[in-house]
DNA sequence: CAGATTCATGCAAATTCCTGCATAAAGTTG
DNA sequence: CAACTTTATGCAGGAATTTGCATGAATCTG
């Protein structure tokens, strides 16, 4: 049995508000069987930690980010025509795509109907919406969606991608350093843009220049394993990549 | 147990109110079980910060400027708020739901939030986005997206509905008749609903009155697996069903 | 205009919160 | 080992919040 301390029972509860759902001070006490007044104490603490908002009888999850759609959108409007343009080019006719979620590869997909037989796949639900609006067939690979990510992950989804063999599997960045490699913030989805990778005969990794030497949270690809980066960084910024190899493909920003 | 306090009631009340519906003080106050007094306070509270227009016996929301994003909303707008609500109310606190797509189930998304541990599994992009909007925890079922429909669908899905053991189904229709029982434009889709339907413990079809009668392409389930239709056709479309023992939930029109 | 419904106000009961204090266990220091 | 400090806990009493009810006014409906 754990230690009935005030530290144990505090973790407990702030995992149970990550979960998102509400204590109940009343029960809770008498789950630990202590007093009310110590379980208030705990919420205080808690609460002192940033990790719970006290309400009358117990305690609320934090209110959650804002809403991640409208800065989606917002992004959306800020690619730069330019790179659009080149990734399209770079695609061709390509039949099988794999296509990574995020504002920039989102911003591709009204460019790429009118081939044949052409086929997306992608785990992005906004990415499959703009495909289906465009007429462009589109196979939807399943699985969780986390609260703030904006694709589908999990076991299930990893496995669908193994089964898969695109041509060109197209990722967006979190952050692309010329040490660190690709990486994104989140670590199921830094999974799933790996199994996107291996299931593609070519990797392209689409981007602003404010990604480029960014390092987020979680190693997704090393630079070798990425056929051509393209981005509206200036030469200064990708010249370190281009001595280790890389292929940047750069576009003038208008 | 959810809280039951003012601040857990005026924010979901300010919910109902930003997804469009109005809030009728009595049902609400049976909702959840406290005196009508008490949600007066509730709207007395929202109006105060400006959420809500007071109106005599509930509230109102507050006229909002034009959105551009609205044009993809207009179609869940003209689904009746009545058949929102009841079948929200029939949903009650169940945590695992199976939503189908289309614009009347779509429209139920905003007011599923709110529960503490609730998931959302669906073939739908658009419900997925839009539960994710709402900080829904969502299970995306892959498949292929047909051009013209909705969900997604295909053996894959049809397997994956297979390992899911949900409390309800949430089933748009095409079509429902007393012989034919629930159609679907499309094959695909059928099976998709047949699937969703063993799935779940309760199968709950929400349609509008106009879908009453119809028989579309593809037979998808007998009356008798239907738990329950809720619509806002008026007794003298619903009583023929009524008479071979299916339950109907109708609900006044506006 | 009469009846019914809804609203506003005040009030009492119940619940919860806050503060201070006493006690006990654990750790620290000389 | 003894004395001290720190921490955790429970309890009591007063303050604050919330709630349901009663009363009369206001509003809607036919």
């Amino acid at each position: 049995m754990n230690l009935n301390i005030p530290d144990t029972r505090q973790r407990l509860l702030a995992q149970r508000l990550d979960a998102g759902s509400q204590i109940v001070a009343t029960d809770v006490a008498q789950e630990f069987d202590v007093s009310l007044d110590t379980i208030r104490r705990d919420i205080l603490a808690l609460e002192a930690k940033g990790l719970a908002r006290r309400v009358r009888g117990g305690a609320m999850p934090i209110a959650r980010p804002a809403d991640p759609l409208h800065a989606r959108l917002d992004a959306a409007d800020s690619v730069s025509p330019a790179i659009i343009r080149t990734a399209v080019q770079e695609i061709g006719d390509a039949p099988t795509l794999l296509m990574d979620g995020g504002a920039t590869t989102l911003s591709l997909v009204p460019l790429l109907a009118g081939v044949t037989n052409r086929l997306v796949i992608t785990p992005s639900p906004w990415a499959a919406i703009a495909c289906q609006e465009h007429a462009i067939a589109v196979f939807l690979i399943g699985g969780t969606l986390s609260a703030r990510g904006g694709i589908a992950v999990g076991d299930l989804a990893l496995l669908r991608a193994g089964e898969i063999a695109a041509d060109i599997a197209i990722l967006g960045a979190c952050g692309i350093d010329t040490k660190f490699g690709l990486s994104t913030d989140d670590h199921a989805e830094a999974q799933m843009k790996q199994a996107m990778h291996a299931a593609a005969a070519r990797t392209i990794v689409v981007t602003g220049a404010q990604k480029i030497g960014r390092r987020a949270r979680h190693h997704t690809l090393p630079l070798g394993q990425i056929d051509a980066v393209i981005t509206d960084a200036d030469h200064t910024m990708t010249a370190p990549f281009l001595e280790k190899g890389a292929t940047f493909i750069s576009v003038e920003t208008v």
